[in-house]
DNA sequence: TTTGGAAAATAAACAGTGTTTAGTAAATTT
DNA sequence: AAATTTACTAAACACTGTTTATTTTCCAAA
């Protein structure tokens, strides 16, 4: 009964496979430019080939983004680490603005564009982005428990810390910073204040 | 001489049909599904026609955005009137917000979307958003001449709002907030609590 | 009023896209 | 060795944005 077990194994490389190329083509070429063709001539396969893999264009994208998820996942466990509950929540502010910035494309498919999400529809929830987000409830139930925010529910707070990086960072990703004619490095800095300065005025 | 002009009329006039068209199908059908071929055989043009008057595809999209922009002025001078610069603070942000739900595809392409922004790209810097940024920025200097708020720089103030702003209706218009399972009606208190509890963190 | 030329509109083509179908080649089972 | 299942692909379908060559429409001068 080895065979079965190969030919699931053999699939599982393939799938990883079509992911990979296509992972990398998404990151510097973009979604749109990225097309089936490409990514079949990339791994020297048909273009129908994918298709035996993957239902269509955006499952591929979504099975992308779960990658993606797991790199800010990583990203959150080596750099957020403080006993502190304020501090650590300082840490995670700071690993998601500097996720976004580093990996722009991988932080629109993640948070902006439309078509990942095409995917879900009348399916299960989403829960790509649960694990992070857990990270960043944990840490404001813990902040809340000790009395250091100026929220009264930790959902809420969470929601509005996740709205202000998002906002930061994906103002930034979507080119819309222009409006603030600054150089590159500049918003680097404009958007580092901003976190600290609202993590400031979130603390009690 | 009454030609050229009256031909200058007629060259604005299909301008705007084509606009008008596009606009209306960008909003009910997207971008993507949007062709070219569909706006064309709308206003009872070939294809080609529309190439007479607008570059591609994508300055058909950053003409649309500049009409999107007006519509948000137009909901600003409607809704923003206060002389009290907090309240007008709070006008500003519900505004703007109740946009956001009320035209996701407007605010899609006008704060999210990379598409129209390739327009720009070596040109002059994207100012379709000046207006209305300049219309918070005078409201957050109001606020600090009077020393209202805890910012010490409008520049970063009116940057933070904004981020604020952003991130919890852009978080809704791509669907992210499936993170936190939630009806509509409840996404909308959702978001007009964060507002609110975020303008009261801000203030001194 | 006819004619020449400019301007406006288009038919057709080009090079691409996501996806499906029908058919071939390989691997496994009988 | 034959039959059957599995894996793959060539070719087609119905689109897409855009360009080119051609036709139609319009206006001005003869």
């Amino acid at each position: 009964m080895g065979i079965s077990e190969r030919k699931e194994r053999e699939r599982q490389e393939m799938r990883t496979k079509i992911i990979d190329a296509a992972t990398a083509m998404f990151m510097t070429e973009g979604y749109e430019k990225t097309s089936i063709r490409n990514i079949a001539e990339k791994i020297e396969y048909s273009p129908a080939t994918l298709y035996l893999y993957y239902k269509d264009k955006d499952e591929l994208l979504y099975e992308v983004q779960k990658q993606a998820f797991s790199k800010l996942e990583e990203a959150f466990a080596r750099e957020v680490n403080s006993t502190d509950p304020l501090e650590r929540l300082s840490q995670i502010c700071h690993s998601y603005v500097h996720f976004g910035k580093d990996n722009p494309k991988m932080y629109d498919l993640m948070f902006m564009m439309q078509a990942p999400m095409n995917t879900i529809k009348e399916n299960e929830p989403w829960k790509n982005n649960k694990d992070s987000f857990v990270v960043l409830l944990d840490c404001l139930t813990e902040c809340m428990e000790k009395d250091l925010l100026r929220f009264d529910d930790a959902m809420l707070a969470a929601f509005s810390v996740w709205a202000m990086g998002h906002g930061l960072v994906s103002l930034n990703v979507s080119c819309r910073l222009q409006t603030m004619n600054m150089t590159g490095a500049n918003v680097d800095v404009l958007i580092t204040t901003a976190i600290d300065q609202y993590l400031k005025q979130i603390k009690k």
